[in-house]
DNA sequence: CCATAATTGAACTTGATTTTCAATATCATA
DNA sequence: TATGATATTGAAAATCAAGTTCAATTATGG
């Protein structure tokens, strides 16, 4: 957590970039959610604690973010950007849940190491990817039988 | 394609839903088409047949392929849906080239069969996964270097 | 404390997709 | 094959997420 906060000082300082409390508090409800969540979730939190931080300055501060390497972005199946702590916070895949909306994050290096293969045997040099897995989770498959 | 067209029918049908002159050129449209193309260039193909064919319907008519089970829907990394083949089409994941934007599908029945168990593993009854691996194509390769 | 330049919020723009609505076309039935 | 109920269409407007503009404000080095 203050690590990101020092990452973050040190990316604007780099940039030429100015310490503002819009960011401040940006970043500390970033830092305090847990899980995947849009701009408008974010923007919600700041929201509490300073009503007047606009939806412009979220936004760019999310990208400041991104470009710091403390936030990642992500889509899943509707056209809006998720975003996930990237500090600290290893490469990892997702199972959605399709009926509560929950996400589990998960990692295989078997899986991984299969991917890279596959990829290498078609001529590409992998760089990233995306593996997202929809299905019914534990408590929903329950919950509705 | 015939096949993909008695379905369309078919599923019209069930549906209460009507034959038109423009459903039927977007079907053409899209299953004349290889690989995986948004909306607008649907769009585009659509409006050389029949130039009065507006967005609107071509929308409109690409939902219900998707019902219909003829097409599918996916988001890369921009927040712009594509569409590809379903009929007579397998699951399949993607490699993307992220220079020239090329899609390659790949298909691993051990990377399935991976995924699978990892998710029984959570708890979770896997319905659907997306996969798409991000990077640099071999021509790309060879023609940037 | 000042000057410069980065930052902000509000409103506006963009791009993709969806909806509204009046006019038109389909199709089962008479 | 004419009719009428209703699905469909195109155009324009609406929506939704995200990005941009701009005048006013603020951070920061000197």
């Amino acid at each position: 957590m203050e690590n990101a906060k020092r990452i973050f000082d040190a990316f604007l300082c780099a940039k030429g970039l100015r310490h503002t409390d819009q960011r401040d508090i940006i970043l500390d409800a970033f830092l305090g959610m847990e899980g995947h969540f849009s701009a408008e979730e974010i923007y919600r939190i700041v929201s509490e604690k300073n009503p007047e931080i606009g939806y412009a300055t979220v936004y760019r501060t999310i990208k400041l973010l991104c470009d710091a390497g403390i936030a990642r972005g992500i889509y899943f199946d509707d056209g809006r950007m998720r975003y996930e702590h990237k500090y600290g916070h290893g490469h990892h895949d997702h199972l959605v849940c399709i009926r509560c909306g929950k996400v589990i994050e998960i990692f295989d290096p078997q899986i991984e190491k299969a991917q890279d293969r596959l990829a290498k045997e078609k001529g590409f040099v992998p760089i990233r990817h995306q593996l997202n897995i929809f299905g019914v989770c534990k408590e929903c498959r329950k919950r509705n039988k």
